[in-house]
DNA sequence: AGCACGCCGACT
DNA sequence: GTCGGCGTGCTC
């Protein structure tokens, strides 16, 4: 007789050996078990507890060297069978074990940690203990330790305890002797919130006989159930606010069989400005040909994506408004998803005003149990509208119908650690699976998404006119290499500054958007120019005004900063970080002007991007000076001029997509201005004023970059006519490094020497070549995606990485790096 | 990866 | 003898 046999994907496993493994199912838990439940099996050598999540059950294995399930961890599947999929199939496509993907979709707050616990074994007493261990110096320590903490210690403490030495075979010896004991310990971070919920135990009738009954003797009683009766139920916190009735009342009750106590589960909700309730919106002509034709495409179910390509301030959100309305009239749920988590407050008030409260927001800055309750609403189907951020895409929505990507060409969209994916594919697996529909909106679409489009792999709509036939802002690029030569060094041209000023007496709005990265301060010598730079990373140090040190963004060395320059002993100063600069330059300009600064450090003091904005919005602060953070989704009507400082900055970044990320950036935040009753304007100060890509966001012409864009694509090989595959290499050995790639670039090139459609980049740098001690390099395939290619780059990852010939190398996988 | 097993030199 | 170092091979 076959046994019931499950099939499991275990944390423990890397790449390497990631398989579904097989685990007889015991009897007692043969009825309970369930595809996605997580549960503890027994794995490898040492049967060292490990969690795992059920994938599959089957009657009968062809190992035969089985063990058994430890336990369950989950009373009902926390992961569907559609997600079990996705993550099976995020293995083959992105190069992650199982459990990588799994960990991705369930919310951290249900996460279990697995610890090890050592104890001294009860009956055994000291003396006996110490004679056991013998003279060995470790065995005694270890006995001490546990002493000291009432004889029990979790195991990384006292890894923490033992330091440079390891304890595990002083903890195995005496184990061995049957001295101490290790257990194992699963605790998860979140518990399910409860409050203690009470309702009548008796008919209404009863009770109020009762209530009668006790006015005179027990007063408190008696209010506290005439609460209970016109309402039917009642928490003990309400009972107590409005009746003033405390526990020891309820419990009397409660003790008299005329109320019964039970836990009602409560969810932990994160804050939002509610909007106020209203009907949609009415529609303009072209969002109403928008919403009609993707309607029409989801009923017919023929194409299942559409590109919704709509200039800034064209109103895409009301087309998406009504797109979900249209699912939540069919009992179908749907998940908007924004690029920045500083986007969701804007659109949960927008949602709220038109869907009421049952709408959730996802995203990383929730308390993990926000997170864990917001997962439970949509789980339960108590919320069928979701907000977030990248990793919303993997909420457990159930009857799914529409996802809508807005601002689709945003790169926070792909994961940079594993598992490395990318939200569209994410959305494309959960919208077939689900007979959903997805929906790419973007005023500035990726390349490769308007090329789908164009060859009919998405249906395709436009919003070409601004809501209310606004006039796109009048735009002036200034060249910034006449402005040095007529001795003007500053970051403001005359043209900027003139604008500025202008705004300020019309009591207008500005936005000044600094094309840069870096955000934070380095630190320099003014004398001989020594810089600092971190002893692990290929970067420098910068210093961070909150703990006054000098870090490392990478790696997160800190010291203490010097006086004086340490070489040269002459004065160090800041390279001020390029907004705090501007900063001060707009002081000197306009003298009490009121300004909002935003990056990273004005955010972290103000505690959200939200506060800082809002300040913007209703004290109607002249100038807002920022970077990246200042370029999406933000709609102030009085804004009425934009600057773009530096704006080439983002072209030479390197990477294929730089020319693609400079045109939405500037058109982008161009199209910030003049959203109100006055027209806008727009000014762009670069070094290059006829470069290509710049002239063309300046005239907002995305047809006219589309067109040259694919065009050096085409020619270059990148996507839409390859996909580009990478594997990277880290270690601290930097020829083990290269070595490992050059290995298996030689073995692609001999395998594949048949594809002509085949080009191998690299070894090459990343930007960062060394972090924390690790040298980084990447080898970069375009080629078209087939399953011989992904088996084997696949092959090449397992061969790497357990290859002693590499040792001191590690390799990953990734599709579309960037 | 991580863990046990096994083989070998060092030291009470 | 036995403790601990590292090379080797497997993980249901």
């Amino acid at each position: 007789m076959a046994r019931l046999i499950a099939k499991i994907a275990v944390s423990a496993a890397n790449y390497q050996i990631d398989r579904p493994y097989d685990y007889l199912v015991p009897d007692d838990l043969a009825d309970r078990l369930l595809p996605g439940m997580r549960v503890l099996v027994p794995f490898s050598k040492g049967n060292r507890k490990t969690e795992g999540i059920v994938l599959g059950l089957v009657c009968g294995s062809a190992f035969d060297k089985l063990k058994y399930v430890g336990a369950v961890l989950d009373e009902s599947p926390v992961m569907s069978d559609e997600l079990i999929r996705l993550a099976l199939w995020m293995r083959e496509r992105f190069f992650c074990t199982v459990y990588e993907a799994v960990k991705a979709m369930l919310p951290a707050g249900l996460w279990y940690n697995l610890s090890a616990l050592c104890r001294i074994t009860a009956g055994v007493g000291q003396d006996e203990a110490f004679e056991a261990a013998g003279r060995s110096e470790t065995q005694r320590r270890l006995l001490e330790t546990l002493y000291a903490r009432g004889g029990n210690c979790e195991y990384r403490e006292l890894e923490r305890v033992f330091g440079e030495s390891d304890p595990v075979n002083a903890v195995k010896a005496l184990a061995k002797k049957g001295i101490i004991q290790t257990d194992s310990l699963e605790t998860r971070r979140i518990k399910d919130k409860t409050v203690a919920f009470v309702s009548l135990a008796v008919p209404a009738e009863a009770a109020a006989e009762a209530a009668a009954a006790k006015k005179r003797s027990a007063p408190a009683q008696a209010a506290a159930l005439e609460l209970l009766i016109s309402f039917g139920g009642a928490t003990v916190g309400d009972i107590r606010y409005m009746t003033g009735a405390g526990p020891s009342v309820i419990k009397r009750l409660e003790q008299g069989g005329l109320v019964v106590l039970d836990r009602l589960e409560v969810y932990r909700r994160p804050e939002y400005r509610a909007g106020k309730k209203r009907p949609l919106p009415v529609l303009t002509g072209a969002q109403e040909a928008a919403f009609g034709g993707i309607l029409s495409l989801i009923g017919g179910g023929k194409t299942a994506c559409a590109l919704l390509h709509g200039v800034t301030g064209s109103g895409k959100t009301a087309v998406y408004v009504h797109l979900i309305g249209e699912m939540l009239k069919n009992g179908l749920s749907s998940a908007l998803l924004v690029p920045e988590i500083a986007l969701t407050p804007q659109m949960m008030e927008t949602f709220s005003a038109y869907f009421g409260d049952d709408i959730a927001v996802m995203h990383s800055a929730l308390s993990a149990g926000e997170r864990y309750d917001e997962w439970k609403r949509i789980k339960t189907g108590r919320a069928r509208v979701l907000v977030g951020t990248r990793s919303a895409i993997f909420a457990p929505l159930e009857k799914l119908g529409l996802i809508i990507i807005d601002e689709e060409q945003e790169e926070t969209y792909k994961s940079e650690n594993a598992p490395r994916y990318h939200t569209r594919d994410i959305a494309k697996f959960r919208c077939a699976k689900n007979g959903a529909f997805l929906l790419l909106g973007s005023a500035t679409p990726d390349i490769v998404s308007r090329y789908n489009a164009e060859t009919g792999k998405y249906a395709f709509f436009s919003l070409p006119e601004r809501y209310n036939r606004r006039a796109l802002p009048q735009v002036t690029i200034v060249d910034m290499k006449k402005e040095l030569r007529a001795g003007n060094g500053s970051d403001f041209s005359a043209v900027l500054t003139q604008a500025l000023s202008e705004n300020l007496s019309r009591g207008e709005q500005s936005i000044l958007f600094l094309n840069r990265r870096g955000m934070y301060k380095l630190v320099s010598c003014g004398a001989c120019g020594y810089t600092y730079k971190c002893p692990r990373c290929s970067v420098g140090l910068t210093y961070h005004g909150a703990n006054n040190r000098l870090m490392c963004h990478y790696c997160g060395y800190s010291r203490a900063r010097d006086a004086v320059c340490p070489e040269c002993s002459g004065r160090l100063g800041f390279v001020g970080s390029g907004t705090q600069k501007i900063e001060e330059e707009l002081n000197a300009l306009f003298p009490g002007a009121g300004l909002v600064r935003m990056d990273t450090d004005t955010v972290a003091s103000a505690g959200s991007h939200d506060a800082l904005l809002s300040r913007f919005r209703d004290e109607r602060v002249p100038i807002l000076v920022g970077t990246q953070m200042v370029t999406k989704g933000l709609d102030f009507p009085n804004v009425t001029l934009v600057g773009v400082l530096q704006a080439d900055q983002s072209l030479y970044a390197g990477d294929y997509r730089a020319s693609e990320r400079t045109f939405s950036l500037i058109t982008q935040v161009v199209g910030r201005s003049g959203r109100g009753d006055t027209p806008g304007r727009a000014v762009i100060q670069t070094f290059t004023p006829q470069n290509q890509v710049i002239l063309q966001a300046a005239a907002q012409d995305y047809g006219s970059f589309y067109a040259s864009e694919l065009e050096m694509r085409r020619i270059q090989w990148c996507p839409p006519f390859s996909e580009l595959f990478s594997l990277t290499a880290v270690g601290q050995s930097e020829s083990a490094v290269l070595r490992c790639l050059c290995a298996a670039k030689s073995i692609i090139s001999r395998r594949l020497s048949g594809r002509a459609d085949l080009r191998i980049l690299g070894p090459a740098p990343l930007p960062v070549v060394r972090v924390n001690n690790s040298f980084r390099y990447r080898l970069t395939l375009a080629c078209a995606d087939d399953r011989d290619i992904r088996q084997l780059l696949s092959n090449l990852i397992v061969h790497c990485n357990s290859s002693k010939e590499f040792r001191g190398a590690t390799v990953f996988g990734d599709l579309n790096a960037g």
